[in-house]
DNA sequence: ATTATAGTTGAATGAATGCTCAATTGTCAA
DNA sequence: TTGACAATTGAGCATTCATTCAACTATAAT
């Protein structure tokens, strides 16, 4: 542990009543997680993928794996997570699990993605010379 | 013309129909890549707090490292990854490199993502998995 | 009970990643 | 030129994380 009075930053700051300012309107350190491990969920192509797969349609494990080519083991864990970030919900019949979408929140969430990934290379900003 | 020989899978689909519907229907892998590298930059606690500090005003790479107790060097790095990302952008003034976000697509991400996470807790039927 | 299948789980491993440290660039002022 | 400061960069390190592997549970059929 460090102790609090140990300066970490290299600097001072230059604006100072800027800095001030901000840092009263800063959210909790806890919502500040939240989010940030919401949206590490959706930061890895393997569960990208099972999301877009479970838009289309309700699906069971063995389903999604030949669907993505990887194991029943690799894609459980990838549901847990899903699971535990409160995107999937899941029935049992018999031996099978049918995982689906929870909300629509997922939709929402990814079509503003893909409307930010498309503005990236349509308002080419840089590097983009035509 | 595919086989299915290469399938790394160690089970059958069980329900084919669905499987080779919802195929057809999958996205680019390219742009499950896009997507899900786009959030993986918002997946982090510095610089989801790097966005909402800049989301209050416009500060310079000092000022950050002071408002998040951190080094310059860390938040420069952070500051690449915003970048590469179109996330925000610069301007030069002196010695001092101000950042801002760069449109408004952050904020409706953010607020998309916190309504999420709220209701995880409000409606939360989701059980501790053992 | 035995066998088979669907799914989960934990440990291990290799890759990805965030931060630190040191070196460097670029700019301003004596 | 020299020194100081803002910022960037690359290497090294420690941690995190996705997948593999093996073992396990649960359900169904024979």
């Amino acid at each position: 542990m460090k102790k609090e009075k140990d300066i970490v930053c290299d600097c001072e700051a230059i604006h100072a009543d800027i800095v001030n300012e901000v840092k009263e309107r800063m959210p909790l350190d806890e919502d500040i997680y939240d989010l940030s491990d919401f949206f590490k969920v959706l930061g890895d192509s393997t569960r990208m993928r099972i999301i877009w797969a479970l838009d289309e349609s309700e699906m069971c494990v063995c389903d999604i794996a030949v669907l993505l080519n990887m194991t029943k083991s690799a894609i459980s864990h990838q549901l847990r997570a899903l699971r535990n970030a409160n995107l999937v919900k899941f029935r049992k019949e018999g031996k099978t699990v049918f995982y689906s979408l929870k909300d629509d929140h997922v939709r929402d969430i990814y079509e503003i993605g893909m409307e930010h990934i498309r503005e990236k290379y349509l308002g080419g900003q840089n590097e983009k010379s035509i």
